[in-house]
DNA sequence: TTGTATGCGTTATCAG
DNA sequence: CTGATAACGCATACAA
């Protein structure tokens, strides 16, 4: 690969003129400019990046860690966020943290960080003062930060506000005994006291705090045993819907209506309904949330709250540039909200 | 961040002792050894891997250019690859090319290959020469390279076999006008010439191929109109199925039996054609191809070919850390075919 | 067994 | 307007 030097000696030049040309610079004869850029061009020449970051502690790349490559919400994400950052030559990398504290560390610390000038991340297992303590000076924004004080900038689903109109939804097309699948293991709906032992699942619980408002103001009973905890993913909603139609009586489930706190959990309940013979949306209606490509594919197709995840991108690229441009300035953290919709398919058609 | 100086300083010793010591360098008194790792731990030292490739050309990260970050095929690729080099001690960070000769070439000279002991790539719109001429002396898998004389390590799909096990299949549940979908625009069924205008499309050509010797051995004639063109997402898979419902006569498809070239195609033409009231299988079978996680989720789940990836991950790191390992190396360019299963699902039970 | 010197490719400072 | 030169953080040959 072609360095400066070899560009500056094609050009009759030094190194340091190659450098600020490429980059910019006015105040050179317009002769020498050619010549170089020239130079440049012949040689395919590059910028290396690695040295560029080393000296200059920045190098227009972008870090998005996400806790899954498989999982449609998260790539959606860092698909918008991709596509933003190309609008605004920025360039940008993904690393899967695996959801495990040990993946989260290694993109703090090691490859994200390193290699970019700021990082867009989602942690589940490492707390606020950790991420201070290993990310040193590098401008971070975190996604889905729902703490009272928050240490850094955030962007946030609007998952209170998502969750109350989905429910809102389910009254609306009539009803009453409404389920709330994928809340964590340690959140107790009976209390409405909603603990974070599970990592940083605040968004968890906001989900479920908005479902519980919209039933609460249409004067609805909520049973607690109708919030069933499960991981967030295809199979548990399959398997949960296989216990809720072997908890049919007088062909009657427990629910009529089933609120999923994301879409992959949705897609595989109304396929275990499915399995069982159970209608959906005749004998329970379905609404997910995120917004994923699939859930207009499926049959029925699945309603959802669409997280518009192009805004979501736009405000952390806003956050994150403002901290890279200005890394002097120390104003509070700020935290963004991102749009969303309603979107209502056949899953909840009646 | 704490530097290796600073650890030297907090030990006592000099940057190189902590640099050889860090890395297991044995010759160095116990007493010393222990000294320095507990100022690195205590600093909460971590190499920075930008200096490192800088200087050795080596920092155990390896690269992955996907085409898309929102499409599952890719995405399980990325994750399967990011697995097996977590069990081997190395990192993996991921980029968008956007199926853009643009996004290839960035990928190729900046970000990826810059940060990188190697790139894993599958390359749609550039040429194996131009990545020769981009890439320098860093190493490359490159995923699904067909040609006949390569210039790199490659692991590809089963394309052939696969499409012609699946096209078997559709014949062995008594399908007889058998359709593909999602065949490259350039390529004449007809002819059973296949061009390769369409970028690197290689692998598509190789799974019309299979799927027509499946025909061919079954003595079945093709229809060439009955292969059709289109982007391999949800949607054209869909719009394609409403168009062939618009051509039923008789209430009677013009196919029996389908074979879509990836598994969105299959999941968004299931989709067309509930909405059009053809029933799936029993007016007409389906078939993909990729073995993405959502079509064992959707009604009916869709049959598939299911690429084994974690072997595919496993081939490709191979040849990639023994490249890495020997530069000096010139052995010729090798190419390695991952395993499959034909996995029969609703949408062809009949 | 340990330390010194050098360079990877770049940018920034300073002198001319 | 242009060019030396010194870092950035690390790895390594070589000296001690």
């Amino acid at each position: 690969m072609a360095t400066l030097r070899d560009v500056a000696a094609r050009a009759g030049v030094s190194a340091s003129a190659v450098s600020y040309i490429l980059r910019g610079d006015t105040r050179f004869q317009t002769e020498t400019v050619e010549r170089v850029r020239a130079a440049a061009r012949e040689l395919g020449y590059t910028a290396n990046l690695s040295a560029r970051i080393l000296k200059a502690g920045r190098n227009g790349v972008i870090g998005v860690a996400v806790y899954a490559l498989e999982a449609a919400q998260p790539m959606r994400l860092a698909a918008a966020i991709t596509r933003e950052a190309g609008e605004r030559g920025l360039r940008v990398i993904v690393q899967e943290t695996a959801n495990s504290r040990e993946g989260e560390l290694q993109a703090l610390e090691r490859t994200t960080s390193q290699f970019c000038d700021g990082l867009i991340f989602s942690p589940a297992k490492v707390s606020a003062e950790e991420i201070k303590s290993h990310i040193g000076t590098k401008p971070m924004v975190w996604c889905e930060d729902f703490a009272d004080e928050p240490l850094f900038d955030a962007v946030v689903t609007p998952s209170f506000e998502g969750a109350r109109d989905a429910v809102r939804h389910l009254i609306a097309v009539g009803c009453r005994r409404i389920g709330i699948l994928g809340i964590g293991a340690h959140e107790d709906a009976r209390n409405k006291a909603v603990s974070d032992a599970d990592g940083n699942s605040a968004f968890r619980a906001q989900r479920l705090r908005g479902a519980l408002a919209a039933l609460d103001e249409a004067g609805i009973e909520f049973e607690p045993d109708m919030a069933i905890a499960c991981p967030w993913d295809f199979e548990s909603g399959r398997e949960a819907a296989h216990r809720l139609a072997a908890r049919r009586t007088d062909d009657r489930l427990p629910v009529d209506g089933l609120f999923c706190l994301n879409d992959a959990l949705a897609i595989g309940t109304a396929r275990g309904f499915t399995d069982c013979g159970v209608r959906v949306p005749s004998d329970v209606a379905i609404i997910g949330f995120d917004g994923i490509l699939e859930a207009a594919y499926t049959s029925p197709s699945i309603s959802t709250v669409d997280i518009d995840y192009d805004d979501y991108a736009r405000k952390a690229l806003d956050l994150l540039v403002s901290r890279i441009e200005r890394p002097s300035e120390t104003t509070a953290p700020r935290r963004l909200v991102a749009n969303y919709r309603l979107v209502q398919r056949e899953s909840t058609a009646r």
